[in-house]
DNA sequence: AAGAACCATGAGAACGATTGTCAAGACGAG
DNA sequence: CTCGTCTTGACAATCGTTCTCATGGTTCTT
């Protein structure tokens, strides 16, 4: 009974998300992984970041420009995040207060299977120096 | 100097927009411009959306699958949405709370020129009788 | 009303991110 | 080592959206 195999491309995915501080698209983690050598396919990068996604061992969010961004998170349970638009680095941050308004909200509005996305944006401190 | 001129496909789709409830996408919107005899581009369509969100009077938001969802609003302020996720229907919704914590926590970590998204999506009344 | 100036349109090509296809390759159990 | 099966990779395909550019429609001026 074999089920998720350990390959040396889903080491290297793995890898380049634990180095990484802060969001990156796929397209970019796969640059990474060209420069350094490893050859991975861009199909099987994808692959990979959707399964640790699906296992829950990875955030996804989407960038404004619409392409998805990844990255390898502490806390487990639900967060949110304030990321740099520049560099891409992410704080992970709790709102219990923002939680418990958004499903107050929902319910006195009839809607039921609250979901909800909230993500900040700005510069960080070293990108706004950097300028 | 002539700026922005009146012609029959921005009032079809400026029209359009006034009698849907919820929030629809371009090529939704565009199906149903043909479905009621107005020929009108799709190009058309994504332009005078763009044009309409520009002069914000339109509201957009990225759906879960990464499309762009248009919707006209009541309110000219900043605010939020609740979403259904079935039939897009949305109602506008204001967090004050939300707003203020939201920069509050970035200036904390020293991020500057602060943004934030904020859906909620769930299912209506409606949809979730209609089952 | 007529002409000029120029913005807007539409058909289709182009694009960029992502997903699907499928034969060939790699992994792990036995 | 062998076999069954999970994975991979190259490339085609998809999907929403944007771009291009020749043609058509509007508005301003006279």
């Amino acid at each position: 009974m074999v089920d998720i195999r350990n390959t040396r491309q889903r080491r290297a995915v793995s890898a380049v998300l634990d180095e990484l501080e802060g969001f990156a698209s796929a397209q970019q983690i796969h640059g990474v992984l060209g420069q350094r050598g490893e050859k991975v396919g861009l199909s099987t990068v994808y692959r990979n970041l959707q399964a640790l996604v699906d296992a829950e061992q990875v955030d996804a969010l989407r960038g404004n420009d619409g392409e998805v961004l990844y990255r390898r998170c502490e806390a487990g349970e639900h967060h949110h995040h304030l990321v740099c638009r520049s560099c891409g680095r992410a704080v992970e941050v709790a709102g219990p207060a923002v939680e418990s308004w958004a499903t107050k909200v929902a319910t006195e509005n009839g809607f039921t299977d609250v979901e909800h996305t909230l993500e900040i944006f700005g510069t960080c401190a070293d990108c706004s120096a950097s300028t």
